[in-house]
DNA sequence: TCTATCATAATTGTTCACAATTTTTGGATT
DNA sequence: AATCCAAAAATTGTGAACAATTATGATAGA
């Protein structure tokens, strides 16, 4: 059951991107995550190679691993990236959801529904990322899949950085809609409301916003349980 | 100018595999890369990974590293995902296009012309491959563009594994008119255009077919010259 | 001749020590 | 105080030795 160290280390490290606990710009030094996660220098050094696959970590060398810092430019290719392969996931999507799906998504939307009436951002943003991913899970294409779980990853990097705040709330209704489209199998509705969504998102960040400041390393990615 | 050993391991095998000379299946041992790049087993191990991060090389614990082999299912996901990035890259590219780019891609169109008037198949391919390159570069998301190169070295794969031999000729003149349609600016052309012939080359694509054998690779990779 | 078993060889995986580089620290000087 | 410089500390990069696993091939028995 229990992974390798190295799948740990990734995983954790971007649920809390995803998550935004771990900001732009924090450095991922080698020894810290080697303590943190009680392993070898080696496997950090394979997990961060591997985040920085992902496009979610940079790495300067001999200066170590940083949490990648999307520009506005970047932001844009990636908002706009995802507005190509959602629309091809939900296109799928339409074609073959079946009630199981439908039963899938409806308990993700009130999960998030009430994550947001009790004012639990955090669960929040994981659960809004997390209705994207099934989508591109149901539209059956694992290509497809992979490359949003890296987008949405992005996104979150950037929302992170630039994002206002009060914003995100009004997502859980467009995620309603979107997956009322989906069970009326109304193809056309889905993808403008998809687009709309996506579109809706970009314009909530704010690039002239000064980036955030980031917090420690391990109180962020802790606590970690050792399996014996 | 010369790149590190890591660098130059990953390149020659993606440029291997784009002009199929590396075939599906094929081991990539460890030392005997090590060997042809008169590097350490360390470097080599790391461009394995990143490799495998291509989805381009398949790793088996244990058992070493060998050129992947994709699917029908796989291949059939890549081939969507195509349609969805180079149909946003190409309007992209009706809006962005200038002069310079329409003579790059112009050029390019020759030398595929060429190529095939001379009956160099290698070369025709690798041109058939940059000119989908060079659509994306012209489109100007980087985001994309990565994606592309991913899924057009998984598209060598799937083509050397079951593709039929004398096709890819035709292709010349369907990228000559996708580039007459891009000079006209005519968006819903490029589009209708694009999407055609990334089904045409799916279509070409024969799953009944065996799977060809693979060469040994020394000869594939080199010669290798030492920077000194 | 075919199969099973076991020793040997080859290959992959891990660890650790050392080298190279960068960052920090603590004066010394202006 | 502020700046600069050098020594020390911390961090990252590299390579080689060792361990673990898998592939190979020879031998014996059916």
């Amino acid at each position: 059951m229990s992974q390798s160290p190295e799948q740990q280390i990734v995983e954790h490290v971007l649920d809390a991107i995803a998550d935004q606990k771990l900001r732009a710009g924090t450095k991922l030094g080698e020894q810290s995550l080697s303590e943190i996660f009680s392993c070898n220098r080696t496997q950090v050094r394979r997990a961060l190679a591997t985040l920085t696959g992902y496009h979610v970590v940079e790495h300067l060398p001999n200066r170590g691993a940083y949490v990648a810092t999307p520009s506005e430019a970047d932001a844009r290719h990636v908002f706009e990236a995802r507005r190509a392969i959602e629309m091809t996931i939900c296109k799928n999507v339409v074609q073959f959801a079946n009630p199981a799906d439908h039963a899938r998504l409806r308990a993700n939307l009130a999960q998030e529904h009430e994550a947001n009436a009790a004012g639990n951002r955090a669960l929040a943003i994981r659960l809004s990322r997390q209705f994207h991913l099934i989508l591109a899970e149901v539209g059956r294409n694992p290509v497809l899949s992979q490359y949003l779980e890296e987008l949405t990853m992005r996104t979150s990097l950037v929302l992170g950085l630039y994002g206002s705040d009060q914003r995100s709330l009004c997502a859980v209704d467009e995620h309603a809609g979107i997956l009322d489209a989906i069970e009326r199998r109304d193809e056309a509705a889905v993808c403008r409301e998809i687009e709309a969504h996506l579109r809706h998102i970009e314009a909530a960040v704010d690039f002239a916003g000064a980036p955030k400041p980031r917090g420690a390393l391990s109180s962020l990615l802790g606590p970690i349980v050792i399996p014996t």
